[in-house]
DNA sequence: TACTAATCGAGACGGTACGTCCAGTCTTGGG
DNA sequence: CCCAAGACTGGACGTACCGTCTCGATTAGTA
């Protein structure tokens, strides 16, 4: 982004996200070339090249701009069934097209710089909003209090999101909760013994 | 691998894949190029795609092959200790050039089919290694009995190589502990009360 | 003309120079893109760029395999009209779409060294054969002894050639006899005075 | 010039004839393009395509303005020696860059129609001026009387200037004024035969 | 002297062609 | 029949310019 914005055209920033996504959707990632994403913006490489540094960027810009209708975290006074929700959704919304922009954007972040700084700033967000979470039922008592809640952040995402991405076994709903369920007794308080023995 | 298996030099198919190491190693997966393994080999193109789809395909092929010299797990008696110890080598291994190979099959096994199966092919190895390990300390009673082992995986590995893939964090054997640490309760037989507030 | 001849495809080459031909006869010199001669020959550009600096370089292959067809010198015993039939006949193939190759050759021969030494050697031949004509001329005594024959082509050639290049005026054969005519005292031995006096 | 030339800005107007003189003199017809005279200038594109057609017209538009620093014809009463003298000085002119400059007007006007008028513009002045020169000669009986004049101009310059465009042999002097000898018999009024024999 | 309309600089825009790189196929000659 | 070598068609790359355009900021001529 390295020229002035005030003499950038919005239109054509627009359409060319919309064309990287439409053409990533309908043909996936290695079809999406700046060339074919310039034609169908009717626009020129040039243009692209100006503000992108890459096919990735393109997606990425149009993926920041679109975190506002992105998953959030239900408050049902439950966590561990909000996590459970959360995730079972975002799984859901992977399995449309913008799974296939996602997977697009993880492998582009396993080679260029670019796209990995992308990713990050896309998961930090994340993180930060599941960990906001984290800390209210914290505050309620519903888990422990010594967890480093980042560190929790990737104890639950982790296993469904890596089973997701190299694919060892499908994510059902299922999955999900069977996950979370694992992960009882890692978060929440123990309870207290009543009674000695036994 | 259509023609016959006969015929095939296995002098060339050597060279290939050791040329296909030593590039990405150097200079990473995007410029591992089949022209590039082809001339660093001293082979002809021809020879390439005649027993490999694609590039990914010979770094698969390659790690495969280097299984055997792969990390295992110890058996110290303390599966959790053994977690981490494995997990922990793995991160160091991963700190080498074989990282950038690792992170380049992850990310052709996005958009490729045969990648994709590759990768899912060797994680299918990984885990039931793991599973083997989890299975004996399941039967010394380290571990819970009702736990689902390949679940269990998920959530020791999920955590750390998708920290490791998406760069969310440093991944130091301390955080390796961490997880492993924060984990306990979730495997662990859940020690009896002997007494009240404990 | 870098790597080998020896495993050249004469078909792309053939296709190649025609293409390049037919374009510039029917669109023009500045139309005739590598682009366009490489789509109209079924080639890819990489085959025109392996073999060929330039366009100029194609046009200038393809004008020089011509030369069997070249206008020659007709030998009727009478010099100076000779001169006039073939310079004539020149300006009658320059009306035909081979004007506008030549023009475009002569063009790029002011900026590009290729050009400019393909240009040359091509009139090198033309001056050659004019030279050899004007010098049987010469044994029969048609035309004077201490002419420097290449000084000679110049004269004959050098009005009419530029005059067409340049467009000063249209070339008519009237005008090719003009130069010639004007010529004559030159170029023609001459006649000895046979009375003293006016 | 279509719009008025009133308000036209007569700094620019310079700015820019010169900055695409001195970029043609450093680096050549070829890279001498708007974008880069325009920089070179400190000028808005717009401004070069608001007054001018095209680059070569630019460069017409500079060498029509330096005509009366141009070469003119000396009258040393004798006229073959001063049409070799102003000859050989326009070719010391052409060694200069002004020769770059002109080779390019040259070449565009083989394929652009502005270049070729300016071009013919430019020589049906110099072809006046040879003209007047050579009435005068002609009036004071140093050629012969049923010359037409515009063709003794191609006889002398044709040779001359066409030699120097396509580079068939070097232009020095002693080429310059071997031409004018050879061309004495057709230009010079016969001397009448005072001795039989001689 | 202020108004106002055209020109100015700057440079983004949609395009076209450039010359390069690589994919994947085909051809040639040698073992 | 496989091999090394490498030319082939084809397509995308990222760049350079083209000629058009839209922006304020001058800057002339007019009121």
């Amino acid at each position: 982004m390295s020229p002035e914005q005030s003499r950038r055209s919005e239109k054509a920033r627009q359409a060319i996200i919309e064309a990287a996504f439409a053409i990533c959707a309908e043909l996936g990632f290695t079809a999406t070339t700046i060339e074919a994403v310039a034609a169908r913006a009717g626009v020129g490489k040039a243009t692209i090249y100006r503000w992108w540094p890459s096919k990735a960027a393109i997606l990425l810009e149009g993926v920041e701009a679109r975190r506002d209708a992105a998953v959030g975290y239900p408050d049902t006074g439950d966590v561990m069934a909000d996590l459970a929700t959360q995730a079972a959704n975002v799984m859901q919304l992977f399995d449309s097209e913008f799974g296939t922009i996602w997977r697009g954007l993880v492998a582009a972040a396993q080679t260029e710089d670019v796209a990995a700084e992308g990713v990050r700033r896309i998961l930090r967000d994340s993180i930060d909003e599941c960990v906001a979470r984290l800390a209210k039922a914290r505050d309620e008592g519903q888990i422990r209090r010594d967890l480093d809640l980042e560190l929790v952040v990737a104890l639950v995402h982790g296993p469904i999101h890596q089973t997701w991405l190299l694919g060892t076994r499908p994510v059902h709903p299922a999955f999900v909760r069977a996950v979370l369920q694992a992960l009882k007794p890692s978060l929440q308080t123990p309870p207290a013994c009543h009674e000695a023995g036994t």
